[in-house]
RNA sequence: GCGAAAGUGGCGGAAUUGGCAGACGCACCAGACUUAGGAUCUGGCGGGGAAACCCGUGGGGGUUCAAGUCCCCCCUUUCGCACCA
């Protein structure tokens, strides 16, 4: 097969460039020349960089980055991020591993239809274009993409899967419709997702309030798998525990109980949802969201109420605009009515209150004002009842101010729960409720069904049907894909443009034959993402969205790689996938991906890069100037790649003339190290270089292999060339065997080729090597020949350092106390003093303590 | 308010287990060289001091022969979440 051949084919590398002879002014590295060249010749051979087939028998590894968004500019966050997973994939490679480094492109989304609005350009058109001069800049970067699948998700071939697993929800009752408030943006005409709406305002619009609409939408229950989203995460050891946090939190687990109230003189009956059922002999009201049904349904009656009541609604609405819902100003009605409290059968009044939620619970809350901050601020401010139904163990220590909010108690007051502990009441309260019928445990997610609606056109049409006989109708599997019409008119009106489309909108009904409409929001363009990397093991399959048995073997992703900004939306919805999946029986993995990288941002002058703030870099530019190679190492070597990365573009500068010493020095001992045969015995010169050589091999190594650090593996990389061009007259002398030189150089060429590939690749063939580097072993490294025979130990009298010894790194304890009062420094310093103990540490310290 | 991460030279950052603070790079300074290049090479570069030495990892305490690293308190920054009942 193509792809396992070790040759690079096709070698026409320009004669003059190693043709030169010693005499000749030193060559200059040229990145330029030399990316274009080997970007010419893997363009030639896109085998390279394919995976082999599942079939396999070598360990496999699914290397991937979050897919982008085309929007016509690899900004620095994209290189800094391909820069990672270039770099593992070609050290995995270079590992013997069958490596599947896939990309494609995030290509539905409403920046496409911004711009055919502006440019009058049609969306796909657009976003063509974007793709194609991305993927420019993504091999001018020589990323080794294997292009083969890649996956575009605008194409018909890729989102009709979405409408086939939408179908497959709808059939287990995962996929529903019902009316939601969604945001709308009233200068957009469209329904803006929650992560378009910036502190309230539309991010096309910057002094747009987004406003809140009712519309029929549909939703996928990823509910249903809240539970198990939640226990998943435990065992995603692999994933940052700040991401795997955000998750929990978002995902809100809370355990309790719903307990109903009956309104007096009425037939409702009010739930409330609460965690501590051990303080409801605390009660004094009830506070219900001011949407809630039955507020609803009182201010029908009241006129005054329902203007109280939308001045609630009001506030919420604001609060929500200004994205402070947490320091809204606690305000509340009361309306009235009274509700009974199942356990004491006291009459407490029934509010309003713009601080209950409606859409967490049930909407309806049990006001405790002795035992909950909120409450108390509420009942202090309305002169409601505070009652205390809690009392510590220790009751000396008890606060004097309420609210007492501790668990930690005892019931007080609470008839015939009085004197059982916090924990206990809560199980045996709930019980009793549950066998009196009027309440329940249960158990309440943050975590909502995901709104996947969108009032847009670029997107994949939702396959659903609405006919008058026979209501919903899902389109049937042998209609798909339901194609999304081009040539469609974008307008400032908003709102779908399929709607206008007479032609896309009337169809018949599958069922009766009859006349039917067809649905038409389109998916968020979440749910492109959230199963794209499947698609991949088997980009061109047209009978399935994906061939379950390359998904067996390549699954889970061994390294996913992104920003953290992913770390909710798209990556819950993903492992909601994933189980949806699952549970349909065509994959087996529980997970998509087993280890989780979170690479830092990209800050210039402090910021995030940012258009607005007008600090943006851009890749192309800094490939013009020091070459894809530079900007690639730099974005490695400015920090930890999980940490923030501060661009400094004399930085790159500085990597570039590291690459050009590198160059510079690798030609000048090509020609020798060409011929070279093997050595018999070594100077002490070509020892200590060996020992660096292995020193840095162990290094970068292990900094694959653990922390990915690669800013200190790169600074190994220059450690030791600064010893190696130290030696450089010791090698041209030949001091140093040229076989031995030859060993350095090809560790060298190969350590630095995850990072630098041109230029790894270029020096490969200049010192003789005819095989592909890509594929060629890592080189090993030998503990022996890595260990230091005489080290440098530092002597401290109290602490403090005195003296430096050198001594066999095997030194005894003995003899390095003995080395130490050996001494000059030492012997002065200790001069007149008591040593009242010794600390030999061998081979790291010797400490006297004197007095 | 809650949670997480971070705070080290002029700057980016090193210092897996407590053991020479400042690796590597940038900037800067001095010198060499000249095929004046976005050069290159050599040396210097935490602060104070002539030196011996002293002081230094956000601040304050503590443990230890020894603390950037461990413990306690506090400050600052960034990022999440935020009346979640």
């Amino acid at each position: 097969m193509a792809f396992q051949q070790q040759e690079t084919p096709g070698a026409d590398v320009s004669a003059d460039i190693h043709t030169s002879s010693s005499s000749t002014p030193e060559l200059r590295y040229d990145p330029a020349e030399i990316e274009a060249r080997w970007q010419a010749r893997w363009a030639a051979h896109p085998e390279l960089y394919a995976a082999e087939p599942a079939t396999s028998r070598k360990p496999k590894y699914y290397v991937l980055e979050m897919l982008p968004y085309p929007s016509g500019q690899l900004h620095m966050g994209h290189v800094r991020n391909y820069a990672i997973g270039d770099a593992l994939a070609r050290y995995m490679w270079m590992q013997g591993y069958n490596v599947l480094h896939p990309m494609g492109w995030d290509a539905f989304g409403l920046p496409a239809e911004n711009a055919a609005l502006k440019n009058n350009t049609p969306p796909r058109e657009w976003t063509e274009k974007n793709i194609a001069a991305m993927r420019v800049q993504m091999d001018r970067l020589g990323l080794s993409y294997d292009w083969a699948t890649e996956v575009t998700t605008c194409l018909p071939d890729y989102y009709r899967w979405n409408q086939w697993f939408f179908l497959r929800m709808y059939e287990r009752g995962l996929a529903y419709r019902k009316n939601s408030k969604v945001n709308w943006c009233p200068e957009c005409q469209t329904v803006l997702a929650n992560e378009q709406v910036i502190d309230g305002y539309c991010w096309r619009h910057e002094d747009t309030l987004v406003e809140q609409r009712e519309l029929e939408q549909w939703f996928l229950r990823t509910t249903e798998y809240a539970q198990e989203l939640l226990d998943g995460l435990d065992k995603l050891d692999g994933w940052p525990e700040r991401v795997r946090t955000m998750q929990r939190n978002w995902i809100g687990r809370s355990e309790g109980a719903t307990v109903g109230f009956a309104i007096e003189g009425r037939s409702d009956v009010v739930k409330v949802f609460t965690t501590r059922i051990d303080t409801i002999y605390g009660a004094t009201s009830l506070q219900l969201a001011p949407e809630h049904p039955l507020i609803c349904a009182f201010t029908e009656q009241d006129p005054e109420l329902a203007k109280q009541v939308s001045a609630l609604i009001d506030q919420q609405n604001l609060a929500r605009e200004a994205n402070d819902v947490g320091g809204i100003e606690k305000h509340g009605a009361f309306t009235g009515h009274y509700a009974i409290n199942p356990f004491t059968q006291e009459r407490v009044p029934v509010w309003a209150a713009n601080y209950v939620l409606l859409d967490y619970g049930t909407g309806a809350i049990m006001s405790v004002p002795a035992h909950d901050e909120r409450d108390y601020d509420f009942a202090t401010k309305y002169g409601l009842a505070i009652k205390q139904v809690i009392r510590e163990e220790a009751p000396a220590e008890m606060p004097a101010a309420l609210p007492f909010v501790s668990e930690e108690g005892v019931l007080i007051d609470s008839g015939e729960w009085t004197g059982l502990s916090c924990a206990a009441a809560q199980q045996k309260m709930t019980a009793f409720a549950k066998s009196k019928g009027f309440g329940e445990a249960t158990i309440t997610f943050r975590l909502k069904d995901w709104g996947v609606s969108r009032q847009r056109y670029w997107g994949t049409p939702i396959p659903m049907l609405y006919c008058t006989n026979d209501g919903i109708v899902p389109v049937p599997d042998d209609q798909l894909p339901v194609l999304l019409p081009e040539n469609v008119e974008i307008t400032q009106e908003g709102g779908s443009p399929l709607a206008k489309l007479p032609e896309f909108v009337n169809t018949t009904c599958p069922k009766c034959g009859g006349p039917a409409r067809r649905e038409t929001d389109t998916m968020d363009t979440f749910v492109d993402s959230s199963w794209y990397f499947y698609r991949y093991t088997s980009a061109k399959d047209a009978t399935a969205p994906f061939d379950t048995a390359a998904v067996a073997y390549w699954f889970p992703i061994d390294q996913y790689i992104g920003g953290v900004e992913h770390a909710i939306l798209h990556l819950i919805y993903s492992r909601f996938w994933t189980k949806m999946m699952r549970d349909l029986g065509l994959i087996r993995n529980d997970e998509p991906a087993a280890r989780l990288f979170t690479q830092g941002m990209v800050i210039k002058n402090g910021a995030k890069m940012s258009k607005s703030k007008g600090n943006v870099v851009s890749p192309d530019e800094m490939i013009a100037r020091y070459g894809a190679d530079a900007a690639r190492m730099y974005a490695l070597f400015a920090a930890p790649p999980d940490r923030d990365l501060d661009w400094q573009e004399d930085g790159v500068a500085g990597v570039s003339r590291f690459l050009s010493r590198v160059y510079r020095f690798v030609m000048r001992h090509a020609a020798s190290a060409r011929g070279a045969s093997p050595a018999a015995e070594l100077s002490p010169a070509a020892t200590a270089l060996l020992r660096k050589l292995h020193q840095t091999i162990r290094k970068i190594t292990q900094d694959f292999g653990g922390r990915w650090h690669f800013n200190t593996s790169i600074a190994a990389i220059m450690e030791l060339v600064n010893e190696l061009t130290a030696a450089d007259a010791a090698i041209a002398e030949g001091k140093i065997p040229p076989a031995t030189v030859a060993s350095i150089l090809e560790s060298l060429i190969l350590m630095l080729a995850p990072f630098a590939p041109h230029l790894a690749a270029e020096l490969w063939e200049q010192i003789g090597r005819k095989g592909g580097i890509l594929r060629h072993a890592w080189p090993k490294f030998d503990e022996a020949l890595a260990r230091e025979d005489q080290i440098e130990v530092p002597v401290q009298i109290n602490g403090k350092l005195r003296g430096l010894i050198t001594v066999p790194a095997e030194a005894s304890r003995e003899m390095l106390e003995a080395a130490a009062r050996a001494d000059e420094k030492v012997q002065a310093a200790l001069a007149g003093k008591t040593v009242v103990k010794v600390v030999v540490v061998p081979g790291k310290l010797i400490n006297f303590v004197v007095r």
